[in-house]
DNA sequence: TTTCCTCTTGCAACTGAGTGTCAACAGTGT
DNA sequence: ACACTGTTGACACTCAGTTGCAAGAGGAAA
């Protein structure tokens, strides 16, 4: 996912307000989490460190403000090959669209960025004549590590 | 989705068979009703359909039936980017991968083939040295007849 | 600063997809 | 026809996510 450090901390914020959102203090603590995780997280683990910060958020404010975030296209939601159970993964939405490869024996996610995806992309737009808001590549196999001793 | 027309009936169920799998009454109705299926249905859906063939089918029986299925590689699991709540979609897994574009304004599914798919896919399993089992690409936004009216 | 409107939150109850257990049942090879 | 073993159906359960509503809190205007 994008590199915390890449990104302007605080941007999620500065983009809801320019378009208008009240900024409250629960929506501060979720924008802040999703902003600074170092994985993907699902909505239970955002809200379990949302409560690190104020222990009164409540569940349903986060699947709110997740929705939210989503609707402005300011995160993508993945599902990473449904690994583990039917849970949804979230992340910033980067300047430029990654592919989510999902090892089927070890779990691991990877992350590739591909001027033929690019390009695929561009292709879907001109022959389908289709406009494009949001693509999810999600890829499983296994990865180098594990491809040698892969089962069944 | 794959043309059923274009489909040997019964290739799904000589495919378990083949894999030394039992074939049941329960089976049988279920891999026709995913065989024949003109677009792609939820595991509900696929339950209505098969519980009119025969109608003592329970739901349990439907949702292992989709597992092995998948399981072997013999169907692809969709999400059509959750446009109808958190819902699976399944298809017949084709001879060659392609993408499903939904529109997000009329809900219209579209598939796509493409070269620039096939060669991104090479790559992945070249530049990651991964080995790919199965690829999911979706794409949410507008068709052609929706974009002239898109809404927000 | 205070007021007031409106959007947002927390709670509780709910929905709906999918899973686990287990006794009864039914393919399949002998 | 038998017996072994995988499969089914019924039921209860889990868990992610949603809905309705009264109380609470941004924030613009006075």
């Amino acid at each position: 996912m994008p590199f915390p450090q890449t990104e302007v901390p605080g941007r999620l914020q500065a983009e809801l307000m320019s378009r208008g959102l009240r900024m409250t203090r629960q929506r501060r603590t979720i924008l802040s989490v999703v902003e600074t995780a170092k994985q993907h997280l699902d909505a239970a683990q955002i809200l379990r460190h949302a409560r690190k910060i104020d222990p009164q958020i409540d569940r349903v404010t986060v699947y709110r403000t997740l929705a939210l975030l989503k609707r402005h296209g300011l995160i993508d939601e993945l599902d990473l090959m449904h690994m583990q159970g039917e849970k949804h993964f979230y992340e910033r939405r980067p300047q430029r669209d990654h592919i989510h490869m999902a090892c089927l024996r070890c779990g691991k996610i990877m992350e590739f960025e591909s001027d033929l995806f690019d390009r695929l992309k561009g292709q879907i737009q001109r022959d389908c004549q289709f406009h494009i808001v949001v693509t999810r590549l999600e890829v499983g196999g296994y990865c180098s590590r594990c491809r040698t001793a892969k089962p069944d």
